[in-house]
DNA sequence: AGAGTATAAATT
DNA sequence: ATTTATACTCTT
């Protein structure tokens, strides 16, 4: 039966269109309009792209059959978004307090995406300044709506209704798809024989394309292949054309992303008992469709990829796809080739790097339902897979899973969302969960699997030791470099190893510290490190808004050197080049790493042992894998131990823990030192003994007493403003309303500036949410949300669930 | 009066 | 988002 209505998401993301519209299915249309196919439509006075999320019978109430309007075109053969993807985009839109149609988009690749412009053609009377200033000289222009002010838009508008200019609305996909020129043979045989036999001698190119057509009638090649095929020049290929043998077409081609060529299959490596036990229990899980979620928890260099890849082969194996989730700055080459060494062409890789054009033909390539395995960040957890068998989420704890732009979304629970759609396991891995994950396999929630031992039964786990930065800046005054450090550093390198170095500096935050003891001032009701505030020359507290001045003379040791705090990853390998100029430096950060490929050539340097130490921000931590680095040097581990986080801790052991993980993985026993002002903090303490469950343990404790999560559900509330005293106002006003209206349980944290209190002229307020049930506060949320929209004109909010941070 | 500007409401 | 209606301000 056809239905005769399409719901239609429009896309004009705000509060008051976030709902279906209803649009007529003209006849001829009637089998193009599909759930899921984008289309043009009409709404209010233009054109707009909008879904299909479904179809129907019943008209929307309070309207009647003739105040629907048509549907205009559809853009897309077949389906874009599969039912599953729709439902999906719905229940997170619901979830995030965002728009329907944000995360619609957001599941497409950029090429798929709308790009509006309106086409001016200049008519006979257009003055020629007008012409100049509107068309760029020329008769015809296309452009954006920000190329012009309101005012240029009026004119133009006058110039229409003058008759002199003409404006069409043009909406086009942003991407295309890529052709490239290749040559048919015709499809008549008969007619083929008969050209061969009319070439007797002669034309030896043309005999040889003659010889290969017959072999292949109706079958296309490309140039290229024409030419290591036949080896035959594009003239000759030219003349076939001219006399009838060949046709000239343009085929498709999919561009696909740097390294993505196949190369030498690799084949499984033996699991030892801890990795067979894990495996076992995956894989039967894939084999009965069981819609389970295992924290695999293994040390550095278990082994876990193994286990990841070997459970990936069983699911394809039973003829299922694998969703494999990285951490953006964990998807290094070395794990990219990896998984390409083992599936080879079923891959697809998405992740920032690719281009639109890029990211656009992985994307095909997955929907066409030629790859079984897809590896990518964050926003690869929507891809289009429809026999999804195993999600694999790596570095389960890593904060970038959680996208805190608009919309936002934890692709960690979009996972378990489409798993549970699919019914097929889930396989969170990391060797330092998150608290919320190890909780919930306490809590027998998630299946815990456990490895213990190295891969490599020959690799130990490093030796660890702590330098306490405050002795060694009384001894060698202000310095990056320890004694010990310096020290070990050379010894290593003579023996022909290499070093990694850590510059944990996360964030453009900073803090203030006592360069003599180590103290860092802490608001006395949350116990956290406040920020220094330069602008009023104040410290805050960002979550309960307490302050206090700067101190000019530490309160615990009386030292006056307090210090504002920061080094960058420049000044230390400056300062290496002058300590070791023996040896080469290979930096690794954002400023380095931002041009494309440039991650992968200073990898595959470091690997061929073209420098001797490779220093780095975060990017080091993550996944690394070269057998001769036996030393790995974390320059200040307190960094991130300052942040005005509730999870500064736990994301400090975790670094430690990674970073520290890259040493020794091979035969000879790897070495650690991490220097810190903070010696005797346990989260140093416990990375030194590569104790995680023990750090679990001491967290959690701490957590359980400042009623943070995993004890508590967080529900951030974000306001801005250009004008700084009507959002304090505003967020005073909005945390009355809240007070009043939500239960008693819930607990409100704030409103309080935000650390950077200004940003892009808008001043920021927060306000934090506890409560013990995820949803408690959801109806009240949404409430103001809807409300919001009619507040203050400039005035914006945001609702964020669970933020990995409060910043 | 007429042009320019700011704000609210509607969009199937 | 963008269009349209409506009210308001500034200029002539």
């Amino acid at each position: 039966m056809v239905k005769k209505y399409a719901q239609v998401i429009v896309d004009v993301p705000t509060q008051q269109t976030n709902q279906p519209y209803s649009y007529l299915i003209p006849a001829e249309l009637a089998e193009q309009v599909q759930a899921g196919v984008r289309v043009l439509v009409a709404f209010g006075h233009r054109s707009v792209l909008g879904y299909v999320v479904g179809l129907s019978d019943e008209l929307p109430k309070d309207l009647t059959v003739d105040q629907l309007k048509d549907v205009l075109t559809v853009l897309d053969e077949q389906p874009v978004l599969s039912k599953e993807l729709l439902a999906l985009a719905k229940d997170l839109a619901e979830k995030n307090f965002s728009f329907w149609v944000s995360f619609l988009a957001l599941m497409l690749p950029t090429a798929l995406k709308a790009d509006y412009r309106k086409e001016l053609t200049a008519l006979p009377g257009l003055s020629d300044t007008d012409r100049v200033t509107y068309l760029d000289g020329q008769s015809r222009r296309l452009v954006k709506t920000k190329d012009f002010s309101a005012k240029g838009w009026r004119t133009i508008l006058r110039l229409q209704k003058d008759g002199v200019l003409a404006v069409r609305n043009v909406i086009e996909n942003k991407g295309k798809v890529k052709t490239q020129l290749a040559f048919k043979v015709i499809d008549n045989e008969a007619e083929l024989a008969e050209k061969a036999d009319q070439m007797k001698s002669g034309a030896k190119q043309q005999r040889a394309i003659l010889d290969f057509a017959l072999a292949h009638p109706g079958q296309t090649f490309s140039k290229q292949e024409w030419g290591e095929l036949v080896d035959v020049s594009p003239s000759s290929l030219n003349t076939a054309v001219g006399k009838g043998v060949l046709d000239k077409v343009q085929v498709e081609v999919k561009r696909r992303p740097l390294g993505a060529v196949t190369s030498q299959k690799e084949s499984a490596k033996t699991l030892n008992d801890e990795q067979e036990r894990a495996y076992t229990r995956i894989t039967k899980a894939i084999e009965k469709d069981d819609n389970k979620v295992f924290l695999l928890e293994g040390i550095t260099g278990s082994g876990k990829t193994e286990v990841y890849l070997q459970a990936a082969q069983k699911a394809i194996d039973e003829g299922k796809q694998v969703l494999f989730l990285v951490p953006e700055i964990a998807l290094t080459p070395q794990m990219q080739k990896r998984v390409q060494d083992r599936f080879g062409d079923q891959t697809a890789l998405l992740h920032s790097g690719l281009s639109n054009g890029e990211r656009y033909d992985e994307w095909r390539r997955i929907r066409e339902g030629a790859v079984q395995v897809v590896v990518g960040a964050r926003s690869a957890v929507f891809a289009p897979l429809n026999r999804l068998g195993l999600i694999i989420v790596d570095e389960e704890h890593e904060s970038s899973y959680s996208q805190s732009e608009n919309p936002h979304y934890s692709a960690r629970d979009v996972a378990f969302w489409r798993a549970s759609y699919h019914n097929a396991p889930v396989v969170l891995g990391s060797a330092t969960p998150s608290l919320e994950s190890r909780a919930r396999a306490q809590k027998e929630v998630y299946d815990l699997l456990s490895l213990t031992k190295r891969a490599n039964p020959e690799a130990q786990l490093p030796k660890v030791d702590i330098v306490d930065m405050r002795q060694e800046l009384l001894d060698n005054g202000d310095t990056n470099f320890s004694k010990e450090l310096l020290e070990k550093l050379k010894e290593h390198l003579a023996r022909g190893e290499q070093a990694v170095l850590l510059l944990n500096r996360r964030g453009f935050s900073s803090f203030v510290m006592c360069r003599d003891c180590g103290y860092v001032p802490r608001d006395p009701n949350c116990n956290l490190a406040m920020t220094l505030h330069m602008d009023t020359h104040t410290l805050k507290c960002h979550y309960c808004d307490y302050q206090a001045p700067i101190p000019q003379v530490c309160p615990v040791c009386g030292s006056k050197r307090i210090r504002y705090y920061g080094t960058g990853t420049e000044k230390v390998e400056a300062e290496l080049k002058k300590r070791l100029p023996e040896y080469g430096v290979i930096r690794l950060d954002q400023d380095t790493t931002r041009k494309k490929g440039a991650m992968a050539k200073a990898l595959a340097d470091f690997g061929q042992k073209k420098a001797q130490i490779l220093l780095g921000t975060q990017m080091v931590a993550k996944g690394l894998d070269f057998p001769d680095v036996t030393l790995v040097g974390v320059l200040n581990a307190d960094t991130g131990l300052g942040l005005p986080d509730f999870r500064a801790s736990e994301k400090t052991f975790q670094l430690l823990t990674q970073v520290a993980g890259r040493a020794g993985r091979s035969k000879a026993r790897g070495e650690v030192v991490i220097q810190t002002f903070n010696p005797d903090h346990y989260a140093l303490k416990f990375a030194q003994q590569h104790d995680y469950e023990g750090f679990y343990r001491q967290e959690m404790a701490i957590r359980h007493a400042a009623e943070f999560p995993p004890y508590f559900y967080t529900v951030q509330i974000q306001c801005s403003d250009p004008d700084e005293a009507k959002v304090a106002l505003q967020s005073a006003k909005i945390a009355a309303w809240l007070k009043k209206r939500l239960p008693e349980d819930v607990l409100i944290l704030g409103p309080s500036p935000r650390s950077i209190a200004k940003l892009k002229g808008r001043y920021f307020f927060q306000m934090i949410l506890k409560m013990k049930k995820p949803d408690e506060a959801d109806e009240q949320l949404r409430e103001l949300v809807d409300r919001s929209q009619h507040a203050e004109k400039d005035f914006r909010l945001e609702v964020r669930r669970d933020p990995v941070s409060f910043m």
